[in-house]
DNA sequence: AATGAATGAGGTTTCATTCAT
DNA sequence: CATGAATGAAACCTCATTCAT
């Protein structure tokens, strides 16, 4: 939607940010997790580059606000499973969730990779809410695990959150479709290399529960 | 300028190709994982720019090759260990070996993240020599774990290491040291990240891996 | 008109433009057909080397830009005598007229020299916009000629004005002012190159044209 | 020819010589008229780099000492024809050893256009001495001349072949083939640029000469 | 004489951010 | 509020020339 008078209204003013923040996303994916200028990103919104300024004090502070956007979504989506199931949630349920939150938005990982590189350009305080913010919803997904699974201790849950998140990460990072990559795969020594991102991350995600929630088979279930 | 002794045998091209390395990587540890420009390598290294390209022919290739290193004394070290110990070699023992490799280098796990980031900015041969290399050990050390673990299938050895490179990747970013980390954890709200990467990465390992060679208790050796 | 700090309107930008090529013109004729860089360029239009940037995508489009506007000139001119004179146009006026052209612009030679070399630099739709707009003066100052030269039959307008140009541009060359050119001719040895652009021009074109028109004495008219 | 020795005879230093000019000329051809960098021209010639400045003391002068050479022959060829047909020395025979040379040897007209570039970067004694040897042969082939058509006075015959020579160098400038050219030739705009360079030069060389000449029909030769 | 490693000035271009309008 | 012109700091890379070996 596009508004072209002034935003006045409160209202108006979400609605110009958001035209922001979807257009970053849009242009995240069309340049495969890079960057894109202030410039493109304006003219992407029909907005002017100075407008954009307006709303975020930083580049790097339109990409750390849409990050928020999705990782909120992300925590949403994990809730809305354990408020479903409650204690006959299953790993492979949980593994799907979670999958399915980086499939319904590609932009998800790359962002959440790309945004501890620029940081530093961030704003403390802006950093410290978006964290903050973060921190809160382990707190209570994470409690909701341990719920869930008597096997985790207190502050387990969260514990466990972190380290699936940066499982994902890092297997995004090898797994991320990149200019050079394709054309790279079809080289035969590099078959070592040829992994599916999807494939791959359910199963190290339940492998790394199950080893989390330690060794006694049948204690931890994984239903389809 | 200091000029030093030209480098005329081949030996000592190498002698001043690894000073370059240094450079590189003493000012990426003080940068905490941002690379530095050609020309401060350069002056660290006490030469001249020009110089600099006339061993490497990219910026990015100089901290590409900083990474290649790394890795391959990763997996020297791993072989090492595995090596001595064969079919006795435990958990806890690899765990350990590998977070070993990263504190004996700290910029190895800054460059690990980073190098995917400007992988378009290498030329595609010298990407798939750097890939072939670590392909290559990877599968070697890769069927040496399946011939101590037996729960590993074929190939399962490589994907375990893939597996723990990623999950190691993903946990350094998420403990990395950067400007803004130490002040942030000192706010109440953002104690879920307070975290140790040396010893969380050490349960998470132990974990990811007994979590994939399967449930059986008492089969994964977890000795000190 | 002086521009204020910005250039808003569409009337100001060219303004601007202007400034820059004019910028560019004066920076030549110091260096003496020297390409100035774009930072020289900027400085003595008392601008930034990016605003720079935002008139012309490369270095070379500027002086590209220069050169379309003299040449542009330069048929003005041409045409300008013959819709004056008609049939009675006579070679000595024309040739005045041609001379005419590079005495008010003593760049335009040096440009027209110097724009072939770095036509490679320059993007190729900017290129043939530029020689297009040539293309189609020459045709119309051609056909011009023609009415006047019944010696010359169709297309041979514009084929001798493209013979004169280069006739121009090559005794530019030989006679061009440049730093050593004023002691070299101190040289005894070296009188034969001792010609004045003009005067040599000027004799020169008459003999091509007479020449190109035909043996025929009294048919073409050399009036003064 | 190669030398794999030092060179110490003066015979051998002359080979060496050669040998890069030979180097320089051939890139040259490839790169259309672009210099090529020393570092070439020496590793063409199988030197060092070191070692063609031993010979040039600018990259710039060994492109003046081909031009030299080529310049030389050019006269050569030119005095040879007079030599031999004498007083019934016509114009077009004129005209075809003229455009002779060029064909022989494509880098000539590329290297005497590109030569006043970089005049300044050339010590002013070797470019005295070069001119004067061009100055000398100038005087000798135009006396020649002036021998063979009346209708030129002293000193007619050496200007005319400097306007000659100007006209060659300006119709090289428009008719040289360029990256850009082909392609843009099979624009229709442009067809008043589809010029030969050989037929085109050969027509104007003509009448110029027979505008210089002067208008008497039948005075001047235009024997096959 | 020959080599080729080392130098470093020099130039182009990009783009985040500011600020006049 | 909105705009987009202006800024200028980076950063990269090339290559003619020098000089230690």
């Amino acid at each position: 939607m596009v508004i072209k008078q002034r935003a006045i209204l409160e209202e108006d003013k979400l609605v110009r940010r958001d035209a922001i923040l979807e257009a970053a996303q849009a242009l995240l994916l069309e340049r495969q997790g890079e960057l894109a200028s202030v410039d493109e990103v304006a003219k992407r919104a029909r907005l002017a580059k100075g407008t954009v300024y307006l709303y975020f004090k930083t580049k790097e502070e339109i990409y750390l606000a849409l990050h928020e956007r999705r990782s909120l979504e992300f925590f949403d989506n994990l809730d809305a499973l354990t408020a479903r199931f409650g204690g006959k949630t299953g790993l492979r349920q949980i593994a799907r969730t979670w999958l399915g939150c980086f499939e319904r938005h590609p932009s998800y990982p790359m962002l959440a990779s790309r945004c501890f590189e620029f940081e530093h350009k961030v704003d403390f305080d802006t950093l410290v809410a978006f964290r903050s913010a973060i921190a809160q919803r382990l707190d209570q997904s994470g409690t909701r695990l341990e719920g869930i699974f008597p096997e985790l201790k207190r502050g387990g849950g969260a514990k466990l959150l972190i380290l699936s998140y940066a499982l994902t990460l890092g297997l995004w990072r090898l797994t991320e479709p990149t200019p050079h990559r394709e054309r790279m795969l079809k080289q035969r020594s590099l078959d070592v290399f040829r992994m599916d991102f999807d494939a791959e991350l359910e199963t190290a995600l339940i492998a790394l529960w199950r080893g989390v929630m330690g060794g006694r088979p049948g204690s931890v279930k994984v239903k389809p």
